[in-house]
DNA sequence: CAGTCGATGTACT
DNA sequence: GTACATCGACTGG
């Protein structure tokens, strides 16, 4: 093992067995970090999108347990990846206790460790930001797919570290990106400037 | 830079 | 059928 991942302190479940709102505050700065063939993958949350059940349509767990959201019932501390659009994943860290569907979908990441090997998973961008600026491209560089789905965060395969938060100064709040429904919930948070933000300017603060 | 649009599988009405 | 927690290619300025 790395002797970085020795010195690092990860993240226990008592981090995600709480409010989903105050967990995707305390994310953003935290580094998440994923062993992938032997190579250490990891870079500091810069973007969060809360979801809950408890009245926020858009949350896959707004209409109950299923098959495909079952895991953002289990107890808070890990993985919920999903499909979409045909062809993207999405990962959520999962929160609060057993049976309530909440999780923070991880939209924006600050690459650190195995850049060279996200770049290849990512197919070479041209731009360094396109590398980790949104949730599909997170997944991509990461090489986060089903086999991921449910995956504890407890540093086996992959977790988050501490690390300094970001001051209050810094992060933005704004409308969550790419959904319709409860536009209204202010539930999407992100640090000022970072280029690893996927929209700068969100089109409905 | 911003805006538009097609790709493509799954869940749900 | 329709919507979807998206992305990349493309256009025009």
């Amino acid at each position: 093992m790395p002797l970085h991942l020795t010195n690092m302190q990860v993240l226990d479940q008592t981090f995600y067995v709480r409010s989903t709102l105050t967990v995707a505050r305390e994310l953003l700065g935290k580094v998440f970090f994923r062993k992938y063939e032997g190579a250490l993958l990891s870079g500091r949350i810069v973007e969060v999108e809360a979801y809950h059940e408890e009245g926020d349509e858009a949350a896959h767990s707004y209409n109950g347990r299923r098959p495909r959201n079952e895991v953002m019932f289990r107890e808070g501390g890990r993985l919920y990846v999903y499909f979409t659009y045909g062809m993207h994943f999405c990962m959520n860290v999962v929160t609060e206790e057993e049976g309530v569907g909440a999780a923070v979908l991880i939209r924006g990441i600050e690459p650190l460790e195995g850049i060279d090997t996200m770049r290849e998973l990512r197919g070479h961008p041209r731009r360094e930001h396109d590398l980790t600026n949104g949730p599909a491209k997170i997944c991509q560089a990461f090489g986060i797919a089903r086999a991921e789905n449910g995956l504890p965060l407890d540093g086996a395969v992959l977790g988050i570290a501490n690390a300094p938060a970001i001051p209050a100064t810094h992060v933005m709040t704004s409308s969550r990106i790419g959904i319709s429904r409860s536009r209204v919930l202010p539930w999407r948070m992100y640090v000022e400037d970072s280029p690893w933000v996927s929209r700068a300017r969100p089109a409905h603060p």
